[in-house]
DNA sequence: CCTCTGCGAAGAGGA
């Protein structure tokens, strides 16, 4: 502090900072500031502001009355609310708000919650706790009770004076319902006996609230319109009609101070829909209904609390000396009352005892935390505890990346033209023709541009089939009115199934925008947080998976398989190679797992199929999945022709169109009503497969299984990979570490080691490893590349056919004269310096994609198939230079992919595109010094690969160099120029 | 510098 009392809160010097590209100011209505410096005195607090990305002009905000205990920052985004006179604005005790990250929108109930114990709310928002009841359900929840009497009810004006009767219809259960006589604003509340109230119409169920405005998130019960009639001298006044929420609750009449907040931020968050200044709660077990009125104190308290959580929530992680660690959370409550029941208290104890471990011990040596700690987690060592806090820490790393780049708030701070040009989002569109109910909670709408405002089709919109989607009012009132996912695109119309109906928007502009992004990181810290769990499942996987105990495995087969499946296993057997028969033999004997490698082209796909096969031959449940729906059809399709049944969960949009007759949903329609109905359809299958996202499934609260499999093993990090796993005695891993590994985002995170898959660490297990690598894919020399890269040489040809095969051109001569005419009169061509450009959407080489244009043409000319060719590059802007020289007929056919894309996947010719050629001391991206990502590029084609490349840049990335070399002493690389080299296998 | 797939969700209620 210095003689003026003025305490630096943050570090000095002062330097001033750029906004980041992400960030989006604004005034007006929907203001976001960005706050550049924050001076703190006694009693209050002034910030320091601005709308504008260049950082000026700048306005101030003095807070005080309790608002300069606001935890913000600089370098934060903020929402003012209230009036400013020359460009200073006040919060105080009686006027405005601070909406501190207002962009973060919070749920009611997180803040409803965050009033006895913050740590809980914040522990809550990153961990869902499983509830402990049967998650199986098919009776029908209160709000589809009341959908019913709202089915029934809407447009009958109820006269409800003192206590009304409705009848239910889908339960014949009798609802009293006593409503409270009321008065609207405080001032009348000493005359509430005076007022009558009535609910006049129900107004909507369920509906959903997005905020931006204070930040908040929610969906209403019921909006119901009132009519409040007030006597006043015994003459009538005419009677006000207000619309207001609310709130249902089915159990004990508390009227507590959760509830009633739960009330006060829906009052908030419709502010702009009806300006509701009180709300109802209603507790249908006693029928009493109470008014809940809205006043700016109680509004202001609870954003108080908001604004606390929402920085606990974003300040997860904090920094220190350029290395980041978890931050403290709030601290610990030790009221019995209030931390007996909460959910969260293993998580609550294990974060504080991380914390402890990482940073010095703060003062609570309580007894009673230190009993609680003990309870907790006493069951977990050192080695568990820094395993938990380290990818905690990675995955809250990664999440700010993927927040930073969440474009929700697009939706809410971009117009939806400005939107639409990002290729995000379709605006001006109505509904057109009726609302269809597919299933429970499924409405399939149509959606057409409103044909008063000329505009493109919609196809080129960037929105695609499948694609989740939020939809919105085109003015901006109504954000997030419902969600789902797109069915159809034409160039008129958009269909796309919704959670809610919207039926009743007819005539409203409607914007669709892409949903992506939003998935977060929740599973992961779920599945973190159950490792930890002091439990069989937990206490196995842990010791496997954290403490790397040797998996241990029985040395005779006969003991596990029984006498009737040797036959036909033997008879499986038959149609596989050596190490594949080798693996099937090691997972059968294994008691805790097995890692199958599969080098390229070694029949990963087949090994998986016949593996499931054996296994449910023998009488094993197996679980089958990997991270994407695609890798699970894949062994599905295959697994299909023989006589396997199986069940595919997961949503049917993502599901392979043959696959969907597996599927929950299709097996549902076939007629499940009852509860045990749905159990023996979930119990049916010997063999249930899903994605590694897909285990939050009711399914899995019952269900245990012999062996689970995992595909794409190598691609899954840790904390994702292990969510099956919990479900299985035994588990198998599928991949190869020498391919890509899982994308991490974050900088920091991947070199504190994100990007290392279960599959790679549990890999210093050698005895548990098995190789596959016989391959059916490449030819001899194709092979050979990968097997000088990587391989050391493990890598075989599976057959002499596969080793000598080579591209078939049928017209190879005529071509051939042709091209050597050409090199005569164009020699100079190939000397054109081909370098790189940079560009919004990444980087590409246009001379390359010129080049290759070139070769397909005389590819296709002597005689290959389109439909036969693979053209790849690391980087996606390439793709587009390619395609957009490919927009030929003749080229129809002809897959233009990234690297990435194409795991898994060859082509007989593959036609790669280095892209890289800078200028002498460029910069190097990353994507190329992946080893695992070249070996991935060369290992695509069988009979022909094609390398297109600058070899002086090209060799500053290591594998690129290693590869060379390995061309170069091969003697396959058959041009080069002082820009350009052309390497290929000659044909 | 730039590779990309996952996913329902806020809130239901027991003391």
């Amino acid at each position: 502090m210095d003689h003026d009392g003025v305490l630096v809160t943050q570090e000095k010097p002062k330097k001033p900072r750029k906004v980041p590209d992400h960030v989006i100011l604004s005034g007006g209505r929907n203001n976001r500031y960005w706050v550049l410096d924050v001076e703190e005195r006694p009693g209050h607090k002034t910030l320091t502001l601005t709308c504008s990305k260049s950082l000026h002009p700048t306005e101030t905000c003095l807070l005080k009355d309790g608002w300069e205990m606001t935890p913000v920052r600089r370098g934060d985004v903020v929402h003012l609310e209230g009036h400013s006179e020359g460009a200073s604005w006040v919060v105080d005790r009686e006027q405005g708000f601070l909406v501190l990250l207002p962009d973060s929108l919070i749920s009611g109930t997180s803040i409803s919650s965050s009033i006895r114990c913050m740590r809980r709310a914040v522990l809550g928002d990153m961990f869902k706790v499983k509830s402990f009841t049967n998650t199986i359900t098919i009776t029908p929840c209160l709000f589809m009770l009341v959908g019913c009497f709202v089915d029934c009810f809407t447009g009958l004006r109820l006269m409800l004076v003192h206590s009304v009767t409705l009848y239910c219809a889908s339960s014949r259960e009798l609802l009293q319902l006593k409503i409270f006589l009321w008065g609207h604003c405080l001032s009348c509340r000493g005359q509430d006996s005076a007022a009558v109230v009535m609910v006049t119409e129900l107004a909507d169920i369920e509906e959903n609230v997005w905020s931006p405005r204070f930040g908040l998130k929610g969906k209403i019960d019921v909006t119901a319109r009132i009519r409040i009639q007030r006597p006043r001298n015994g003459s009538h006044r005419t009677p006000e009609e207000k619309t207001v929420p609310l709130e249902l609750k089915t159990g004990k009449e508390s009227n507590s101070i959760e509830h009633r907040s739960q009330v006060i931020l829906y009052t908030l968050m419709s502010l702009e829909r009806y300006n509701p200044e009180a709300g109802l709660l209603l507790y249908l077990k006693t029928g009493n209904l109470h008014p809940v009125v809205a006043s700016h104190m109680d509004r202001r308290e609870l954003l108080k609390l908001r604004n606390t959580l929402v920085h606990h929530i974003h300040n997860c992680v904090e920094k220190e000396a350029e290395r980041s660690r978890l931050s403290r959370l709030p601290d610990i409550l030790t009221n019995r009352q209030t931390c007996q029941y909460c959910p969260q208290t293993r998580n609550c104890a294990l974060y504080e005892r991380i914390s402890k471990f990482i940073q010095i011990s703060a003062d609570v040596s309580e007894d009673v935390v230190h009993d609680f700690l003990q309870q907790e987690t006493g069951h977990l060592r050192p080695p568990h505890l820094s395993y938990f806090s380290h990818w905690m820490l990675l995955c809250f790393l990664e999440a700010s990346t993927m927040e930073a780049k969440n474009g929700r708030k697009r939706v809410w701070l971009q117009t939806a033209e400005e939107s639409e040009k990002n290729g995000s989002c379709v605006g001006n569109v109505q509904l057109s023709g009726p609302v269809m109910v597919q299933s429970e909670g499924v409405f399939l709408h149509r959606f057409q541009r409103n044909i008063a405002v000329p505009q493109k089709g919609l196809t080129t919109s960037g929105l695609a089939s499948g694609d989740r989607v939020v939809v919105s009012d085109q003015e901006g009132l109504l954000v997030g009115l419902a969600t789902g996912y797109l069915c159809e695109v034409s160039r008129t119309s958009i269909s796309c199934t919704l959670d809610r109906d919207l039926s009743k928007f007819s005539g409203v502009l409607f914007r669709l925008d892409s949903d992506e992004g939003v998935v977060g990181l929740s599973t992961h810290l779920t599945n973190l947080s159950r490792l930890m769990e002091n439990c069989q499942d937990s206490d196995r996987l842990r010791e496997l998976v954290v403490d790397l105990r040797p998996p241990e495995f029985i040395f005779n087969l006969s003991s596990v398989l029984p006498r009737e499946a040797k036959d036909t296993v033997a008879n499986i057997l038959k149609g596989l190679n050596k190490p594949q028969k080798q693996a099937m033999k090691k997972v059968l004997l294994s008691l805790d797992y097995t890692l199958i490698v599969g080098m390229p082209g070694t029949g990963k796909t087949t090994t998986i199929c016949t593996l499931v096969r054996i296994l449910h031959a023998c009488g094993f449940s197996v679980l089958l999945t990997s991270y994407t729906h695609s890798a699970v059809d894949n062994i599905l399709l295959k697994l299909k022709r023989f006589r396997v049944g199986f069940l595919r969960l997961g949503q049917g949009q993502k599901v392979h169109p043959d696959i969907l007759p597996y599927t929950e949903e299709s097996m549902r329609k076939k007629g499940v009503h009852t509860l045990s109905e749905l159990e023996q359809l979930y119990n049916k299958e010997l063999v249930v497969a899903t994605t590694c996202m897909g285990i939050k499934h009711p399914i899995f609260t019952r269900r245990r299984f012999d062996f689970c499999i995992v595909d794409e093993a190598s691609q899954i990090s840790q904390p994702i990979c292990m969510g099956p796993l919990f479900y299985a005695k035994k588990f198998v891993l599928v991949g190869d570490h020498q391919q890509l590994p899982p994308i991490v985002q974050n900088q920091e995170a991947r070199s504190l080691g994100m990007d290392e898959s279960l599959f790679k660490r549990l890999e210093l297990h050698s005895e548990a490893v098995v190789q596959l690598n016989v391959q059916y894919r490449m030819n001899r020399q194709i092979m050979s590349l990968s097997n000088s890269l990587m391989y050391e040489g493990q890598l075989e040809c599976g057959s002499e056919r596969t080793a000598t095969a080579l591209l078939s051109l049928p017209f190879l001569i005529s071509v051939q004269s042709e091209l050597s005419s050409y090199s005569e009169t164009e020699p100079q061509h190939d000397l054109v310096p081909a370098l790189e450009s940079v560009e919004q959407g990444g980087i590409s080489n246009h001379t390359e994609a010129a080049l290759i244009h070139k070769l397909l043409s005389l590819l296709i000319k002597a005689g290959c198939k389109p439909s036969d060719i693979g053209v790849i590059a690391p980087y996606r802007q390439q793709l587009k230079s390619i395609s957009a020289l490919l927009q030929s007929s003749a080229f129809t056919g002809v897959e233009v992919n990234t690297v990435d894309r194409y795991q898994g996947r060859d082509k007989s010719l593959i036609i790669l595109s280095f892209v890289r050629s800078t200028a002498e001391e460029g910069t190097l991206g990353e994507l190329l010094k992946d080893w695992r990502r070249l070996n991935v590029a060369i290992t695509r084609a069988k009979h022909k690969l094609l390398m297109v490349g600058s070899v002086t840049t090209l060799r500053r990335y290591a594998p690129v160099e290693k590869l060379l070399n390995h061309l170069q002493r091969e003697n396959m690389i058959s041009f080069q120029s002082a820009h350009k080299a052309l390497p290929s296998i000659p044909l």
